[in-house]
DNA sequence: CGGCATTTTGATAACCATCAAGACGTGTGG
DNA sequence: CCACACGTCTTGATGGTTATCAAAATGCCG
């Protein structure tokens, strides 16, 4: 499934989605030397503590996750991130990793270096913007992350991860097919939610039951989208998606500036 | 309280706490025109959706926060912001605000016209570094939220938010009067930590109790550092405070690299 | 001094954790 | 191709943490 993704146009791409680049942006970043490396599912790309390495990744194909481990033994996942997704901003301007960076599925990184990295973003102000929305995006996830965990029972919380991961994976393009799948197990969703697998196993069902959601293997698939919408609270206006990017009126899943 | 400190020396001083400013670039600074401005308690700085305003602006004195509402009329607190803090990284960058900003206490912002900053932030890789690093460590402070709300339980939630509150004023360089007071609400700490004011109150005493916090008015005071390190599971590697700013070994809540 | 926000306390119930054990599936190796 | 092993899912029983509701006490501010 993973493509072999890993040229120069990947990034380019990428940058173009946020913000227009000049002939002199693009070749910049065609001129800085790139390496895809692909990684099996459940391995660790950078682990709490770990000073800078040298590379500053992006997702290339398949789906990452980064997450922390509490003195108690629990886990927390802090973040899920798809194709296109730059995984360790970290990596150019601080002395240590917080947290754990994983592969949830089989996938592939674009590697960038580092220093050429910090340079193109410090040198080249389109493509400094384009990485500064990037950045503040993933705050405004995370933000979001921390409302869900915090002020929604677990059926809402469950929701609400499937409504962000569905608008998510459209923004970056993925081509649907009959739904999104969401590979994780139960146990990784409520580390995700801040549940044990065992209670989202029995919220799961419920929500299967109602149709709201379909179950395989080891995915979770949306079902009824305005319901999801409205079951999990999702209002898409912190992803900061662009409306002409968010596709299909109607869809149910719509960007829109409601309260 | 809150003095009279709204030049632009704050801010070459804020930017000079991250990396080391040229000439150039204190010139650069101290040409971009700034503006001060006061704030009552509870004053709304920004509201969630609303368009980017004209300015992008630091704490100055004083405290404050970011909270998002739910449909449900729940509130969660998503970030507190201490003297020094930038609170809009978004106004630069982004088309919406996704949280709304709000005055913790009376305060005192520093106002930086939004295009200027911009240009300074992009034309100058110094002061541009300088702001990346302040975004960073907030995304870092946002994760720990999120590990924290989702995976202790309310009283390691409490304590862990007074030892972060306690490291960040220290290293503001706010001065220590007999331990910091975190002027909150029960009800403003239930919705920072994701559980409501009535259990807040029965840990807070049990805490109180136990001589690990002291309370005071509508305040908080760590009482034993040590004890609450162990007892909030408070590893400050997050908050990336270089060791050399973080003051006084054996205060209780050094900044080391254990896990 | 009065009004209002905040804190406090108690009683009850909901939600979710924990523990335990069995069923199911999926991938691996013989 | 089958058998086995292991991860994952499922289910039940029980208990704990926290929410909810209500009301009184306290303290702050004008």
């Amino acid at each position: 499934m993973p493509p072999e993704d890993a040229h120069p146009a990947t990034v380019v791409a990428k940058l173009a989605s946020r913000v227009a680049l000049g002939a002199a942006d693009i070749e910049a970043i065609l001129a800085v030397p790139l390496e895809m490396r692909r990684w099996n599912r459940a391995a660790y790309l950078t682990r709490e503590g770990a000073p800078p390495g040298r590379y500053c990744r992006l997702v290339g194909s398949g789906l990452a996750l980064r997450h922390k481990l509490t003195v108690a033994g629990g886990r927390q996942i802090v973040s899920l991130h798809v194709p296109g997704d730059f995984l360790d901003f970290q990596q150019l301007f601080l002395a240590a990793a917080d947290c754990n960076i994983q592969a949830l599925t089989p996938m592939s990184t674009v590697d960038i270096d580092c220093a050429a990295l910090r340079e193109l973003v410090l040198q080249h102000p389109n493509i400094g913007s384009a990485l500064w929305i990037d950045a503040l995006i993933e705050a405004a996830i995370s933000r979001e992350w921390t409302v869900n965990i915090g002020r929604r029972d677990a059926r809402a919380r469950i929701v609400h991860l499937l409504c962000e991961f569905v608008v998510r994976m459209r923004a970056a393009g993925i081509p649907e097919n009959n739904g999104y799948e969401l590979p994780m197990t139960q146990e990784q969703i409520g580390d995700a939610i801040g549940i044990t697998s065992v209670h989202v196993n029995r919220v799961l069902r419920m929500l299967a039951a109602e149709g709201l959601i379909r179950r395989e293997r080891r995915s979770l698939i949306c079902g009824d989208l305005d319901a999801m919408r409205s079951a999990g609270e999702f209002n898409p206006l912190y992803l900061h998606v662009s409306p002409a990017a968010a596709p299909r009126e109607g869809s149910g899943l719509d960007v829109g500036q409601s309260t």
